[in-house]
DNA sequence: AGGTTTTCTTGCCCTATGACAAGTTTTATT
DNA sequence: AATAAAACTTGTCATAGGGCAAGAAAACCT
């Protein structure tokens, strides 16, 4: 029996599961605790799990080719923390994730995944609608490069994700709306002289 | 019975389908023509479909706050054109996709996607492999827009959609590069001066 | 607490790209 | 073919943001 308030249960609250599918559901996840600084995913391995993250902020980022790297994404409580990419095409991975906090998960591997996936109808329906706000999130983000300063990006992250921007260090979120450090911090202080 | 040189048999041959399958799946799909310049998706609406461009050259493209439109992707021969986005979150799109010449697709809409996806295993499996790819595309040029000057985006294209770069306006690839046009023309004749 | 490392800010100058405008070439239309 | 309309190029000048380096402030040891 899963408890009433067990974290899990208030992550799939929201979809159409009946208690039946979620009593299969839950016990299949299980729970990891990664230490502050820890790769939950490194470059070049083919990731064969996924992660809720019940408490602590994790990022992803890539290495380009003068070595920097660059922010793609930011995790906190409740986020689901997935290489869509490495994950289901079963490729090796270009990301890596890092436990920017201590952090505690919830993690399914592939097979599981795929016997959920391929048994449950809601749960397959789940997973998509997250994968496409995923896809969401990102195009977004790519068309505001385009088609937004800096400025503007900086203040979007702000109001749609106050805790990142409180949370995670001013080089990374950086990184992330692609300015440098230098930039942003200028950004900064020129919003708060409004 | 499909005929073995049927289209959508080649854009299908290379996922694990049965001949049985393929004898279910193909026959849902119905054919249809855009003339150049008529909307496939237009922003607003709801997106109930989604085809194969069998001939023809489309793009889609969104619209800033400052009425600039700014093309998020080109479609060529075999491409699926498709706005996940609206056609599973069931939400009126933010994308407009034209027809850039006359277009022949080939089209099929949710409900029986819906009954496809649920129904036969290997369809849903490809799908997914499907919208992962186009994931995949977007974050690879969500990060050169970080990690890439605007002339190796260019050539990156170049080489990998030559197609694209020669069928395909220089105005709506620079919107697509995130450049204007006029630095798109200077970015060409600095290439090919060298 | 004292020292070390990391994070953040600021100054100076530079570069890639944008804005605007005037040509030129190509394509479409009658 | 003649005309109009796009598409593309090029010039001049402006600007957002980068590169580098020096401090200041904060976080992290042991």
């Amino acid at each position: 029996m899963i408890s009433r308030d067990h974290f899990l249960n208030n992550i799939f609250k929201t979809s159409d599961f009946s208690d039946e599918e979620l009593a299969v559901i839950i016990p299949k996840f299980k729970k990891v605790a990664f230490p502050k600084n820890d790769f939950i995913l490194e470059e070049g391995k083919t990731e064969n799990h996924y992660w809720f993250i019940e408490s602590g902020f994790a990022r992803s980022y890539v290495v380009n080719t003068e070595g920097k790297d660059i922010s793609t994404n930011f995790y906190a409580v409740g986020d689901i923390v997935i290489d869509w990419t490495s994950f289901f095409l079963r490729n090796p991975t270009r990301e890596n994730i890092q436990a920017l906090t201590d952090c505690v998960c919830w993690q399914l591997d592939f097979d599981t995944f795929q016997e959920l996936f391929h048994g449950i109808r809601s749960f397959r329906e789940q997973g998509r609608t997250t994968l496409v706000n995923s896809y969401f999130s990102l195009k977004e983000q790519s068309v505001a490069m385009i088609a937004d300063q800096a400025s503007q990006r900086y203040l979007k992250l702000l109001r749609e994700k106050p805790h990142i921007i409180q949370n995670i260090s001013l080089k990374h979120i950086a990184t992330y709306l692609g300015v440098t450090d230098t930039s942003l911090s200028r950004i900064r202080k020129e919003i708060s002289s409004e």
